[in-house]
DNA sequence: AGGCCGATGCTCT
DNA sequence: GAGCATCGGCCTC
């Protein structure tokens, strides 16, 4: 395994990580499998604190939100709409809240897995896998269990789980990145937090 | 290609 | 009790 990213990358404001995560590589080590899902991450959404009426930590601590107030570098997920996970990373610092929310990714290794993960028929396409936060979860096998984890931490040995995100591909040309409002919520719709990788 | 709607249960007021 | 950082199916254009 390559170096994973470190806790300075999340240490920084919420939308300069937003942005600089888009095209980096998300690595997912699950329990008897012996090579580790990598997608590509290509959408992102940045959520701060009390500043941002359209985050889970606009009004201070919660059970829920709890991950957002901790140290960077750690899982955020959340369960909505009575069947769905989203996932973010962690940003600033200890104390001051901020998430990225992970939304779309393409699929680079595993390919078989994600789609038995994602339970859909032979005629979805790839590019359609997981083009979307609570899609991500799914073909990632990532839940409730995973909140707090240290994206950070030594990857696992063995057949443990593990996550952790990698730099882009230095042999990969830099993807060009559009940015636009967030999507899907009814707050703040107009602050420019999304980023989005033009793909081709 | 795009809009509407139901599913389904937790979170916060 | 209302709303939800969603998805997939079904409908119309």
């Amino acid at each position: 395994m390559e170096h994973a990213l470190e806790q300075a990358f999340f240490s920084r404001d919420t939308i300069i990580v937003a942005e600089q995560l888009i095209g980096c590589l998300l690595v997912r080590k699950l329990p008897g499998l012996d090579r580790p899902l990598i997608v590509r991450i290509n959408e992102t959404e940045a959520y701060k604190g009390a500043e941002d009426p359209a985050s889970h930590a606009h009004r201070g601590m919660t059970a829920r939100n709890r991950a957002m107030f901790g140290p960077p570098g750690r899982l955020y997920v959340y369960f909505t709409y009575g069947m769905h996970h989203c996932m973010n990373i962690v940003t600033e610092q200890a104390g001051v809240p901020g998430a990225v929310l992970l939304r779309g990714a393409a699929v680079l290794s595993g390919i078989d897995e994600i789609r038995k993960l994602r339970k859909v028929d032979a005629k979805v396409k790839d590019r359609v896998l997981l083009n979307g936060p609570a899609k991500l979860t799914q073909g990632l096998a990532v839940d409730l269990q995973d909140n707090e984890y240290d994206v950070c931490s030594k990857a696992p040995s063995g057949n443990g789980t593990g996550l952790w995100i990698l730099p882009p591909d230095p042999h990969h040309y830099a993807l060009p990145i559009q940015r636009t409002g967030r999507i899907g919520i009814s707050k703040a719709q107009d602050f420019p937090w999304r980023f989005v990788a033009i793909l081709n």
